[in-house]
DNA sequence: ATACGAGATTGAAGCGCTTTAATGAGGCGC
DNA sequence: GCGCCTCATTAAAGCGCTTCAATCTCGTAT
């Protein structure tokens, strides 16, 4: 049970050190005969390979690391879901670690997984740098999640711009006359969706637009405030669609319309932006437009892959100082506080069994 | 850029390779100078200790590992919730490794943990080995979440006979007269959900019970089937309450009662019994059972502490070969398939703010 | 001044493995 | 039957770090 070490394999198979070595790292090296007596020899002492000790040798480790402000929500949840997949399939592993949301673990994590020979690392933004620059680190491949930046590296962010637009496009559908934006767009990626959506609406001047940019706090009860002084007003001036530029927001005010006597979708139509997955559960199912955590998991992984490629090919540096961007398309979910009651529609069952809204 | 060894820091900070080894391990042999020029020097080259070379010259890994066999999977991510709080508040850290339902990987990842000097792993069972025996590894502390065994051992797992007590408890407080149990009890859990729930209607024999075991499949069809069949029941015989055994039988039991044109919870009241984070979207969203996996992951870690402690201070073997089994009290969540509409629950909110039963 | 000892620093010895160059063992043509 | 080439195996050289015994440096007591 003590630790067994390779030199013990060799000792118990009568072969030399270098002989196990390569029985166990390149086994067409070594005749079928010897691999035989080697492999039995690992099974009786139950023998297991000290990591450390092939990686500090010059092993290699098939493992990418993904680090997550919090594992606990739902884009990190689809974002190490699609890594896992895809890093699977391209014969890596993958560890995923969490910071909780605690700044310095972030770093911390991420010097780890260097430390530990990781081919490669996936870091998700937190909230603190989401636009920020990118942690520079020793010589690990890298990618970064959720994150957009001018900066050399490769970056995979949702196209918020997109899902302005996209919900925007929904809503005038709809037949809406009059629309509100709420929220303040401080955030980058709620300004990229306040202009997504004045992009849209662009296309549809016959379409009145209001955007009251309140609810910094992007709390619930600034939007259900917010919705009760939306319902209240005058019919001839009151906006019959409302895009919540969060789902908390879009939340909160269906609560605040609903408390205010009317009806949703019925009286005003609300929609969110973010795809938050709560969402799906108030009192009336939110239309949303989902930012596919589980495709960005995938697209980051794969230019991990690509980047160890390119560097395995001799390609140097071209493109590691370029900055690479990709958005990847968002995902409509249209429920009910757009079209009103329906049984659960088709994409969110895909999703949900895909786990890729969730 | 390249990658910077101890050996550049010393020379940079003009020390000997020990001293940073020591800057960095033990602060408190160095002094203060000193350690602020090795800082310096280490911050200037952005040196990050490789980690192989730590644990193989006989560091220590203060991480723990947790094998999940899906992600995306409420359980497992209330499991991985709980643990990395629990490790980073005893000051660990935790990684984990999804094995996408492959058994293979989960051991695969269990190995790789144990080969990186893990501070201890945690293993979450598949469904292959709810109820068998532990894999074995060396030295490494190990313990088994949501899983039950007489093996020695660490095993801690959700306390499922109070799972089916509970909810009998509940549908039998709402005033039901005739309660049927659906599913069949194949599964380890099952059955156990299934006594909960006897034991508790035998201290009321003035309800009935019948116990209608179909549904092996475990299928949303299957529950559907039951609750049409169920709903077309002779009103004198038929039940005014359904408890499925697996919520993703309550919840097809729902849509049909529904199809066949009865209330829920109006005409029959419908509970689950194990907390499928799932079973909150449904049409009318299902009272059931939550295993508390955050809790379990907390424990699970716990565990690993102590058996950590035990060795540090000496104390062989003693409860190593033991075997030691926990259950963790499962918690109600009370919804509108039995007590009617109503703004979400209180206890539904807290949970989905710690990210608890999502 | 001198000797002593606590505290700080150094240097060298591995940790277990992969790798590479060197050695050994056969198999072929002549 | 000899030399040469190929394929297997071996032995030794680190990988970067921690640790520990040995050495050095002072401040202090004599």
């Amino acid at each position: 049970m003590a630790k067994v070490t390779i030199g013990d394999v060799a000792r118990e198979a009568g072969v030399a050190l270098g002989t196990v070595s390569n029985a166990l790292n390149h086994p067409e090296k070594v005749k079928p005969d010897t691999l035989k007596i080697v492999n039995e020899a690992i099974r009786k002492l139950g023998y297991a390979p000290n990591q450390s000790a092939r990686l500090l040798a010059g092993g290699t480790n098939p493992t990418f690391g993904l680090v997550v402000p919090q594992l606990n929500h739902g884009l990190s949840l689809q974002i190490a879901s699609g890594a896992s997949t895809e890093a699977q399939r391209q014969g890596y592993g993958l560890l995923v670690a969490t910071a909780n949301g605690e700044d310095a673990l972030e770093q911390r994590y991420a010097r780890y997984f260097m430390g530990t020979q990781m081919s490669g690392v996936l870091v998700q933004a937190s909230h603190t740098h989401a636009h920020g620059a990118p942690t520079q680190f020793g010589h690990t491949p890298i990618a970064y999640l959720d994150m957009t930046s001018d900066a050399p590296g490769y970056f995979v962010a949702a196209d918020s711009r997109r899902q302005g637009s996209l919900i925007a496009d929904h809503v005038v559908s709809l037949g809406a006359h009059h629309i509100a934006v709420i929220g303040d767009a401080a955030a980058p990626q709620d300004a990229l969706r306040l202009e997504g959506i004045r992009s849209t609406m662009e296309l549809h001047p016959e379409v009145a637009l209001t955007v009251i940019a309140e609810g910094a706090g992007n709390m619930a009860a600034d939007g259900f405030e917010l919705g009760i002084r939306i319902a209240r007003m005058d019919v001839a001036e009151r906006p019959d669609a409302i895009i919540g530029l969060t789902d908390v927001l879009a939340t909160g005010a269906i609560a605040g319309i609903v408390e205010a006597g009317l009806a949703v979708p019925g009286d005003i139509a609300v929609a969110g932006c973010d795809g938050n997955p709560l969402a799906w559960s108030g009192t009336v199912p939110l239309t949303t437009c989902a930012p596919m955590g589980y495709e960005m998991g995938r697209r980051g992984i794969h230019h991990l892959v690509e980047q160890i490629k390119a560097r395995k090919s001799g390609m140097r540096s071209d493109a590691a100082d370029e900055n690479h961007q990709e958005l990847v398309r968002p995902f409509m979910l249209t429920r009910e506080s757009t079209v009103g009651r329906s049984p659960v529609t088709a994409t969110d069952a895909i999703g949900l069994n895909l786990g890729t809204f969730l």
